[in-house]
DNA sequence: CTAAAAAATTTCAAGCTTGAAACTTCATGC
DNA sequence: GCATGAAGTTTCAAGCTTGAAATTTTTTAG
């Protein structure tokens, strides 16, 4: 993250926007998520990564894959692994064997899990809310809807394609 | 990263669209670092965090102190140490003691180094257009207008402040 | 001068992250 | 059946990241 480019880059001309609105996301998404690190540790000694995972197996009551858990939150599977082993062991994540396919393991908040997250959940909207409180909603959805046209046109996308 | 709210947040009412806004930077960014983060490991052979260190470091031809190169990058201390350490091995980066002060040391590319993110940054360029080529340039400037507001209220701002 | 505080860095343990390799189980074709 | 490959995971080494503690040097007060 950071990345600074030299201005003989920056300067240039047909590169420019794109480069400097991407430096640009990285500066404000790193705030953002610099705040949120740290109120989680300070607030519910935990972390965004193990955040990220009980936000991801909240929304599915029914649990999710080991590869399904992977695939929403884009990281590899063997690093699912060690966050996931860290939460049974705090007794916020269970896993439960699937039926018929003894290779798969589902993956499921525990109560307590839920009850941790909803808290978390709700100080972590809080949080945001101050980050960005400069932001009006309507320059919020203006963003959203500029950037929700990457990866929308017909060409061949980069790399990059996704819903929501 | 890639933080998901239960459906009961994201469709509460005051909080929503900051939380949203923020949910589309995190994926947007994620998705970019991605590509960088793979294109650099592919044609280079590198790593982002070793990227980003070069870039800043490029920036000052005089060289940076360890404590002014963290802060520039808004990473720890100790994380530094390490970064420079492999790039010191691998003859990108130069330490030199400071005059003066037998604490601090000042770090610096060598050619290689220069020469090196020269070639990197070119090719950072083109990847960033190719993944956000969707965005026309006037999309991107509007973007990087509306989160220049971050920050410039004179109310307090919460931790987020900087230039650029 | 000297004790104590401050500054600059490194070290450290714990956890996160990746891509590749290994392992187990399942599905398919013959 | 049964070999072969695909699918789902875990393991692993290497590197990144943090916050805290430790180290060394400098500055400051008395």
């Amino acid at each position: 993250m950071s990345v600074q480019l030299p201005d003989e880059l920056s300067a240039s001309s047909p590169v420019r926007p794109r480069v400097r609105v991407w430096l640009k996301l990285l500066k404000v998404t790193k705030n953002v998520e610099q705040v949120v690190r740290e109120n989680l540790r300070a607030e519910f000694d935990t972390t965004l990564p193990r955040f990220d995972v009980l936000a991801a197996l909240d929304r599915f009551d029914d649990g999710l894959k080991m590869s399904e858990l992977s695939a929403a939150l884009r990281v590899s599977n063997g690093n699912v692994t060690g966050i996931i082993e860290r939460l049974v062991i705090d007794g916020l994540v269970l896993r439960v064997p699937v039926a018929g396919d003894k290779r798969a393991t589902l993956v499921r908040l525990t109560q307590k899990g839920q009850e941790e997250f909803a808290k978390m959940a709700a100080a972590h909207a809080r949080w945001v809310n101050a980050v960005l409180e400069d932001l009006p909603p309507a320059a919020c959805e203006q963003v959203i809807g500029i950037l929700d046209t990457i990866g929308r046109a017909p060409k061949q996308t980069a790399k990059v394609d996704d819903n929501d």
